[in-house]
DNA sequence: CGTTCGATGCACT
DNA sequence: GTGCATCGAACGT
């Protein structure tokens, strides 16, 4: 028995199949692929967020089904990538059952694979001095970051998880405690605590998780 | 260190 | 025309 190489097989699609909030969970931890003619980039999965059915006001199918979400309302599985602030892509998992618009939000990674190509992809169109000072750990932090890291956009909308270019796969990988709370961005529905995200991980968005002691916040300089 | 604000395109009212 | 599941430069403390 030997057997031991690590684990790349994508999830299947009955993963998506259950409750949005354990697939929100059980997503951290898991790997994010993204096979392009550019090369190959991937993710440990840190931060997600989930949004579920027309009662969420902050989901997309709040208002009911339209062109644009009905991949929310489709398969469990396939993703649901959308265009936002007019520069952003933001990928979802899309979660439930056929008729039940659900979804779970990337929004964090800590880069695996392919580091420089996720450096070269962040640098399209900014001064080579400002990429450069990008640390690894910030490639992609933030959902509109991370799809520019890997190269997701418009072309890799209502595409399935478990084959194809773009996967999500299990290595095995170990995570430290998962927490939990309200989603952030957001203006409407924030008192549902539908965030996860691994403690105290460099990458995960939002405001910077201050380091145990020996930083001074309050001292009044000159 | 913290907070504010402009960029920028598209879906939807 | 309005508002958005964002980002980072610019400014104030």
């Amino acid at each position: 028995m030997v057997v031991r190489t690590r684990k790349t097989e994508p999830l299947p699609p009955d993963f998506y199949a259950q409750p949005t909030l354990r697939v929100a969970e059980a997503l951290l931890g898991k790997v994010l692929v993204h096979d392009s003619p550019d090369g190959c980039a991937s993710g440990l999965i840190v931060e997600t967020e989930a949004y579920i059915g027309e009662d969420d006001p902050a989901c997309h199918a709040s208002a009911g089904r339209t062109a644009r979400n009905a991949p929310l309302y489709g398969p469990p599985g396939l993703t649901y990538v959308y265009f936002n602030y007019g520069m952003h892509y933001l990928v979802n998992a899309v979660t439930e059952a056929v008729g039940f618009p659900a979804a779970v939000l990337i929004r964090a990674l800590e880069p695996l694979d392919g580091i420089a190509l996720m450096r070269a992809r962040r640098m399209h169109g900014r001064s080579a001095s400002a990429c450069r000072a990008v640390p690894d750990r910030d490639l992609c932090r933030g959902p509109g970051n991370l799809t520019r890291a890997l190269g997701i956009g418009a072309r890799q909308n209502a595409m399935p998880l478990w084959s194809g270019a773009l996967r999500i796969v299990d290595r095995g990988l170990a995570i430290g405690a998962v927490v939990t709370g309200p989603r952030i961005g957001i203006s409407v529905g924030q008192d549902r605590p539908w965030r996860y995200w691994v403690a105290s991980h460099p990458s995960v968005s939002g405001r910077r998780c201050r380091p145990e002691s020996g930083g001074r916040s309050q001292s009044g300089s000159s």
